[in-house]
DNA sequence: TCTAAAACTAAGCAATTGCTTAGAAATATA
DNA sequence: TATATTTCTAAGCAATTGCTTAGTTTTAGA
């Protein structure tokens, strides 16, 4: 009946969220977007409504690619040094899939912390709940621990998170396994 | 010989620096700073040179401020206990000055960290410095930790102060003050 | 009191932003 | 093969960006 599409989207999103990982949400134009995902603007947005659509797509599909450490940190049996293997995997992968420093979504709550964009803001407190939930159930595997110390630690895992993943966009090897190391004496 | 300036040079940076710091550098326009620093455009660029001028002065400014915080650190003599009440100042006394959330120079090196702002970059990394500097300075009043340690722990605390500045403006003060506790734990 | 120099106002500059649209090109079905 | 429908190209939209400038107002010193 018509013509075909000759991009897949799920490929193209791919590349914008390389781009958006670079540069920040404000930082990437739609020209920029145009050039990297290798489409037309009318594409774009055809394919995705407005620039926040895109965005919304990429940090979908880098959830997806996180996946792959978080259902690894999901399986473990050890508890908290399943936690800390997290941390080394969150600083690694990365490189693999791209070699972009820092994390997308950590990158984007910073970007719009101070802002008050509901549906970015949605995304990244979800993300941060399901990490909570995550450690508060690897340190209940410790007997030893009661509810209050393992909700005590969560947070303070949650946020030593948050500032690895700043950190590694900057820091050197050593300061980043420094702080991972010194990070889990504290468990 | 002429007409005097109706406006005081720091009061009014005083005031850019304090919609910086709500905003941020980029989410900040020329418009906005007019209508806060209550001067003409024309005057905010013969008194500054540039934006990039305004928010350099800006950040001197707020250093300027956080001196307060940092010679009550330089002058303690209780060593660890001094850096983590600093940590503790850093989150409340902010407050005090503008109710503004995080830290302005923390909220900077975020936002260009990918970038390559070759003054920015030179603002931030000073100040890391002069942190990690008087942090070590600290850690050397116990006599029963080794240099290799220090070194370690000064590294392991400027990232923590780092992660501290960018939760501060998010999470909930419970959150925080877990943070830091856990933070000292074993240091 | 006059005047030269600085401070001011407000309009305007080109470049960039996110987004739209008119029209040409392609193609699955009838 | 013909056509209806979608995809694509490329130009253009208004709004905003950082910055400039022509022209007016003010004021210290002659």
């Amino acid at each position: 009946m018509a013509r075909t599409k000759q991009y897949n989207e799920q490929e193209v999103i791919e590349k914008a969220m390389s781009l958006f990982w670079r540069n920040g949400y404000e930082n990437t134009s739609v020209r920029m977007l145009e050039k990297e995902m290798g489409i037309n603007q009318f594409s774009i947005y055809a394919s995705f409504g407005c620039k926040q659509g895109v965005f919304l797509e990429s940090i979908k599909s880098y959830k997806a690619k996180l996946n792959i450490i978080f259902d690894k940190l999901h399986k473990g049996t050890d508890g908290v040094s399943d936690i800390k293997q997290f941390f080394y995997d969150s600083v690694n992968k990365p490189v693999e899939f791209g070699n972009n420093k820092g994390c997308l979504i950590t990158n984007t709550y910073n970007e719009f912390a101070g802002l008050e964009d509901q549906l970015i803001n949605e995304q990244m407190v979800d993300f941060m709940n399901k990490l909570k939930e995550v450690f508060i159930q690897k340190l209940r595997m410790d007997p030893s621990k009661d509810e209050e110390t393992i909700h005590q630690q969560a947070n303070y895992l949650v946020l030593a998170k948050h500032g690895l993943a700043a950190a590694s966009r900057v820091n050197t090897k050593k300061e980043i396994d420094d702080y991972i190391d010194l990070t889990f004496k504290n468990i």
